[in-house]
DNA sequence: TGGCAGTACTTGTATTTACAAGTTGATTTG
DNA sequence: CAAATCAACTTGTAAATACAAGTACTGCCA
């Protein structure tokens, strides 16, 4: 059984002092949400049906069919017409998530991530891949390197560019066993919303094989992304090299 | 303006008895998606407003927001509150779908699909790399080899194994320049809802050398796929390999 | 006991109505 | 002239209602 480590995978969730505040399908959506990613509900069970959800949350039909099409649209759940809302066992996924191993027997505990340079301000880079906006431009950003270690090996090496526009002191932040997406979620409510990724494979160079620690020349697996986010025009980026020698990357979608 | 909408469902090659026992909701989403995908609307333009939308195909605004809020899960449109509906440029992608060039100016218009053999009924390979349900073992497949041609150039060569459960006629297709997931959405309503992948960087073998014109030991990228659809239990599968020394794989997501 | 019809569920579709909240541009006011 | 206000849009939220269609179980009847 191969199991799986999750390492973009960040689930969009909001603070809790916020929650009051959020309509009332949005209240339900993210109360489902939260049992059912926190394993309330086994594999295959079925859901409450409509109707019982609604007198158990005091809202109408249509509310409780909005929260449950979220979910559906976010793969949770699946809906059968005249049976009922079944718990999915995997979440459809944001993009290219997790690494599994060609191998057996890779658990989590195996997944260390390393941070490779401190958060350092700078310009952008030349011949940068995506369109940057005149404020991103004007503003430069953060850059952050790290590399993950599975089983004692590195598979993947990211550096990601973050726009530094109004992230306070995000340079003293550390990144050592952290998820980016979670420091964002949780030091400035940024949340990831979707983004955009180009996907190649290339030839390890000399630098590439000194970082995944494989022979020059090896194929490697480079993507680059743009993750957008809540803050209405502010995303981030992301280059990673991965070997894929022994590992391959998976997504849902 | 009743008349415009119908003979332009028509067009869609979905059997027109499918199609008028459709949801009005359904019928609605199909047709904006249509007018997108086919480029009628400039990227970043406007939608009709909800309720032009409703008086002109006459239905109610839950019925259009029914519509609109499948596009926008799709990521066919972005909605803002005030203002509207917008078209993306890019729909989000199912996966990774489409090809860009790492030099300007590629158009659509030079990518070609060709097809490399017909498809044929087969037994499922021995070394499958997915798990394959009873009914789809004992069903046997059908296999189809495509090749993607970019400016002369092969870049991406698809094995793709159909299960041979309920398709009619499918070996009799022609997949020239046509996309798969067409062909099965138009002549069998069977659509896309999402699927898994597992990617990965090789060296060229000398059989793929051949296939993609690159020299052995390139590097290559191997997608496995897993794609999964409207119809209970029935996925599709295809194996793909994409020479992206002068183009990569793009999706959003 | 087996098959079949009925019934009591489930979700799917669709309408109608009402008000809240964000955006935009024209108008008024200082 | 510039800033504030207002009006006329837009989408967002929410309710009540009705019927259609699919599923699963019960219990009758042969």
């Amino acid at each position: 059984m191969l199991l799986c480590v999750y390492l973009l995978l960040n689930e969009c969730k909001l603070a809790e002092s916020d929650i009051s505040k959020l309509p009332q399908h949005r209240k339900l959506y993210e109360l489902l949400r939260k049992h059912i990613v926190e394993g309330n509900y086994p594999e295959g069970s079925m859901l409450s049906s409509e109707n019982e959800l609604c007198s158990i949350h005091q809202v109408t039909r249509p509310t409780v069919r909005q929260a449950l099409s979220r979910l559906e649209a976010e793969g949770y759940i699946v809906k059968r017409q005249g049976k009922g809302s079944i718990v999915r066992s995997l979440p459809k996924g944001i993009g290219i998530l997790s690494i599994q191993g060609t191998t057996s027997g890779v658990g989590k505990h195996n997944l260390e991530t390393r941070q490779i340079s401190k958060p350092e301000a700078v310009r952008w880079p030349e011949d940068f891949p995506f369109e940057l906006s005149e404020i991103e431009k004007e503003s430069g950003c953060v850059m952050l390197e790290r590399s993950r270690i599975l089983d004692g090996s590195p598979v993947l090496y990211e550096i990601s560019f973050i726009p530094n526009i109004n992230i306070p002191r995000f340079t003293q932040k550390s990144f050592e066993n952290k998820s980016l997406f979670d420091v964002m979620r949780t030091n400035y409510g940024i949340e990831v919303t979707g983004g955009q990724q180009k996907i190649m494979a290339i030839s390890a160079t000399e630098s590439t094989s000194q970082y995944l620690q494989c022979p020059i020349g090896a194929p490697i697996l480079k993507l680059l992304r743009k993750i957008d986010t809540n803050r209405h025009g502010y995303s981030f980026y992301s280059t990673i090299y991965c070997n894929t020698s022994d590992f391959y990357l998976e997504g849902s979608f």
